[in-house]
DNA sequence: GTCTTCACG
DNA sequence: ACGTACGTGAAGACT
């Protein structure tokens, strides 16, 4: 089948433009840099050896658009002079390389791709039609395909029907609907207003499409049926204006577009007298029938701070990457960076830069090419890795089947240890904050170097090596294995609140005597507090407030106020925890969490996309979800949590008498603090009193102050200052340590764990009160529960080490703060069960090396540990 | 992108 | 007198 390239050229050239911010200029003043970026767009595109060429322009003045509608791209930013310039020079270039170029009055360049396209369908001839514009994708077809430029013009991306359909979940006639609903602001297009992106998808999901959806309009209800109703005609005019004509009144014919490589030769003078050597060669190898070729030019630098590079090479034709790699096999530490581009860097000095197909401009080797060849670097042990990101390199790797091992440093787990505050978002941001000029591989060395010393001196090295570094893999492996799901139980437990939500709804309104949007804060508080006339309390920068607080205590006043609660918390499960976790199950039928190494102040693990950590388990109702959490099949789920972690890291480090014999004798602790508070025996404390105590509790981890808890508590504050009081009177070990913790947290600058992690306190310098106090609590607060983080973490390195030792198929799967999940074989649960107690508290377990106990000894409390330890089919069975 | 609310430890 | 509980992530509304 013959092929037709077509070229929005006017989108590509200003994308160009913005692209390549470096300023160019030819010989004689014109600027370049965009032709620069077209052309190097151009010759990837020659390479697919096209039989039918052609680029569109837009022409000036107004389009058979601004008839129906004269605000068509209205607002538009003026074209940059310099870019102006270069539009004259590069039709005159496409003319000389013999491209057709076409503009048609009255239309822009998108018609002309469309209706270039539709001649080329008739004609059988499958075209490639090239733009940044993504309204082009209306015009995918079976033979018809659009590539998309991205980040500028360095990337592209080339869509099918099928590909369309998974990434936008739509067919090309849909993205017509889509647009004329939801409008487009680049082209000033306006839709129907206050309908986005999901509401649209919605609509056409359910009424097919745009028309479908105007006469069902009624269907819907309250504020989406009004805008429906009202926007009808916009979204028809939106419609006119965004379809994409196809029989455009041009002067050109496919049989005009007829492409030949040879004639290329006759661009290549202009190209040289525009300054553009290197496009000048590769457009010259192309006419000559070869293959443009990469050349590397490699950059010397004046200065190389903390590493020597010996050798310099370039792979794409300096040698073979089969060379390179036994070059690389020989050394022992190697420092590797992946972005575009590989970098290694071997510990004898040899530097290799490995294209990748990643740049446009300097075209290389496929991805999968290089980490194929790369396998046994990257899998031995014996070469010690120094990298960027370990955890993002073991996925990379992991979709080319290949693992890393031997991970020797991590750059981002370091950077973390060394400043939690404000972790490094890449690698060229943390050099530049850390005034390293270098760049990939190399940079990753220096820096390596640099934070390498500041573990030292911060006395974090045992916690890094011990804990943190070989965390990287566990955490890997974690998200790698994912969580298996029962879609069913998930699926009918959002379909049974459908109808109660729905109900509530016409409730509520009923209530209101009007329909308005629930979830609203703003319409909510209006109906409650305006026309219900409720008395408010809270404010929020906004408005009322209308949180559960609030509404709990107006709740006996009025019946609307129970049903918003209802229907707040009902659509709160489906919306968060039904729906986006069915839309978050992979293929395997399992979800695999995020889990994040680098984001927290205080050295916990965060889980995210989806978060598995706030699944929820107060409320009978909501617990339910935990039954679709299930384990593979053959296999039980077995849970373990720590029993009051916090606290009792709280009763170590404060060495309290009153906490430590509570702990030591196993009594409840919250019940021991209400003897203690309320000046009882042991034996009289009521249910009640329990309950407040266990708020004290809460408070004292949180730095208490008695505003909060009579908050919590729904007391007057002279009571929760009482109860503090007598808390701190009683338990005089933890009333010195909270002292302390602020002294040292002024004195030193930062608040330290038992493992020596730190969070800075910059807080505490603040002449604001209110921010100076904050950094009072934090100061109190992060030493319990970084200490807590330190310990279950170094727990999950051993459960994973001893697993993998002893060649259990058990996985871990998930760690919720106090809590770890394995999803375990039948026949091993037994193991299992003890295994991992074992690991949470600190025994020794078998084969365990020697360098683990002396990491576990950094964290050893004055009290006994407990973890509970549970088994069960589903994840709500483990409690 | 920010705000509010709410799920978890 | 100030005006607050500690640590997260996500959805939906609003700007």
């Amino acid at each position: 089948m013959k092929k037709l390239i077509a070229i929005d050229a006017n989108s590509l050239l200003f994308r160009a433009y913005y692209a390549i911010q470096t300023a160019m200029t030819s010989r004689d003043g014109l600027p370049t840099n965009a032709i620069h970026g077209f052309t190097a767009m151009l010759i990837k595109l020659i390479e697919m050896k096209p039989d039918y060429m052609i680029a569109a322009f837009d022409m000036h003045g107004g389009t058979f658009r601004h008839d129906t509608y004269p605000e068509y791209k209205a607002g538009r930013r003026e074209t940059p002079e310099d870019l102006k310039q270069q539009f004259p020079a590069l039709k005159e270039l496409l003319g000389v390389l013999g491209i057709k170029v076409c503009e048609c009055f009255r239309y822009e360049a998108d018609d002309i791709l469309g209706t270039i396209s539709n001649e080329a369908e008739k004609e059988g001839v499958f075209s490639l039609l090239v733009t940044g514009d993504r309204d082009a994708l209306q015009l995918v077809s079976e033979n018809t395909h659009v590539m998309l430029t991205k980040k500028g013009i360095s990337e592209t991306v080339e869509y099918d029907e099928e590909g369309l359909l998974r990434d936008y979940g739509l067919t090309p006639k849909h993205m017509i609907d889509l647009k004329a609903l939801m409008g487009d602001s680049s082209d000033n297009i306006p839709g129907i207003k206050g309908v986005g992106e999901k509401t649209a998808k919605g609509l056409l999901e359910k009424y097919g499409d745009l028309e479908g959806v105007l006469e069902n309009a009624d269907k819907e209800k309250g504020a989406l049926r009004e805008k429906l109703l009202g926007g009808a005609d916009s979204a028809r005019m939106s419609y006119k204006i965004g379809t994409i004509c196809r029989t455009a009144p041009i002067d050109v014919k496919l049989s005009d577009c007829g492409f030949d490589p040879h004639k290329l030769e006759n661009g290549v003078p202009m190209l040289l007298k525009l300054g553009l050597k290197q496009n000048g060669a590769r457009i010259k190898a192309l006419a000559d029938g070869g293959k443009a070729v990469a050349v590397t030019k490699p950059e010397v630098r004046e200065e190389a701070p903390f590493v020597k590079v010996e050798k310099r090479i370039s792979v794409a034709d300096a040698v073979s990457l089969a060379d390179a790699v036994n070059i690389i096999m020989k050394c022992s530490a190697a420092a590797i960076h992946v972005e575009d581009d590989m970098t290694v860097l071997t510990d004898k000095g040899e530097l290799f830069v490995i294209k990748t197909g990643g740049t446009l401009l300097e075209p290389g080797l496929d991805p999968e090419e290089i980490f194929l060849a790369f396998k046994p670097v990257f899998e031995t042990e014996t070469i010690k890795k120094t990298v960027f990101d370990g955890k993002k390199l073991m996925n990379t790797l992991a979709a080319y089947g290949v693992s890393l091992n031997g991970l020797g440093f991590d750059i981002t787990v370091a950077d973390y240890l060394v400043n939690a505050l404000n972790p490094a978002k890449s690698l060229d941001s943390l050099a530049e904050t850390l005034g390293v000029k270098a760049n990939g591989a190399e940079a990753v060395k220096i820096l390596a170097g640099m934070l390498e010393n500041e573990l030292r001196t911060k006395g974090v090295e045992t916690l890094y090596r011990g804990v943190e570094l070989p965390l990287v893999g566990v955490l890997f492996d974690m998200e790698r294995t994912g969580f298996a799901i029962d879609r069913d139980e998930l699926k009918a437990l959002g379909d049974g609140m459908t109808g109660r939500i729905a109900e509530l709804e016409k409730n509520i309104w009923s209530l209101a005597g009007h329909s308005f949007n629930i979830l609203s804060p703003k319409q909510l508080g209006t109906v409650l507090f305006e026309e219900l006339d409720l008395p408010h309390q809270k404010k929020t920068k906004t408005g009322y407030s209308t949180d559960s607080d609030v509404l709990e205590s107006l709740k006996h006043m009025n019946p609307i106020v129970g049903d918003v609660l209802e229907y707040r918390f009902l659509t709160k499960l489906k919306s968060t925890f039904i729906d986006a976790m069915l839309q978050k199950i992979t293929g395997d039928g399992r979800i695999h969490t995020t889990l994040n190494q680098n984001v927290t102040a205080t050295g916990r693990i965060s889980s995210a996309e989806p978060n598995l950590q706030n699944i929820p388990v107060r409320t009978e109702q909501g617990s339910k979800i935990r039954k679709a959490f299930v384990a593979s099949p053959g296999c039980v789920l077995v849970g373990a949590d720590y029993s009051q972690i916090e606290l009792r890291v709280l009763s170590s480090v404060s060495n309290d008498e009153t906490l430590k014999a509570a702990f030591i004798s196993g009594d409840d602790i919250h019940a021991r603090t209400a003897a203690e508070v309320f000046g009882v025996d042991r034996s009289e404390v009521t249910k009640e009193m329990r309950s407040a105590a266990k708020a004290v509790n809460f408070g004292i981890v949180y730095g208490i102050s008695r505003f909060g808890l009579a908050n919590q508590l729904g007391i007057p504050q002279y009571r929760a200052g009482d109860y503090i009081e007598r808390y701190l009177a009683r338990c005089t070990g933890v009333r010195d340590y909270m002292k302390k913790a602020v002294e040292d947290g002024r004195a030193n600058g930062y608040a330290v764990t038992l493992t020596g992690r730190r969070r800075d306190l910059p807080e505490l310098k603040s002449g604001n009160y209110n921010l100076r106090s904050f950094g009072e609590r934090v100061a109190m607060n992060m030493p319990i529960q970084g200490s807590a983080a330190d310990v279950i973490k170094l727990a999950m390195v051993r459960v994973h080490d001893a697993l993998s030792r002893g060649g259990f198929r058990a996985k871990l799967i998930l760690q919720i703060h106090d809590e770890l999940l394995i999803d375990c074989p039948l026949d091993e649960v037994d193991r299992v069960k003890k295994l991992l107690g074992d690991c949470m508290l600190g025994v020794p377990v078998e084969g365990e090396l020697p360098e683990t106990t002396e990491v576990g000894n950094m964290v050893k409390l004055s009290v006994p540990l407990v973890a509970d330890v549970n088994t069960g089919r589903s994840w709500l069975d483990t409690k």
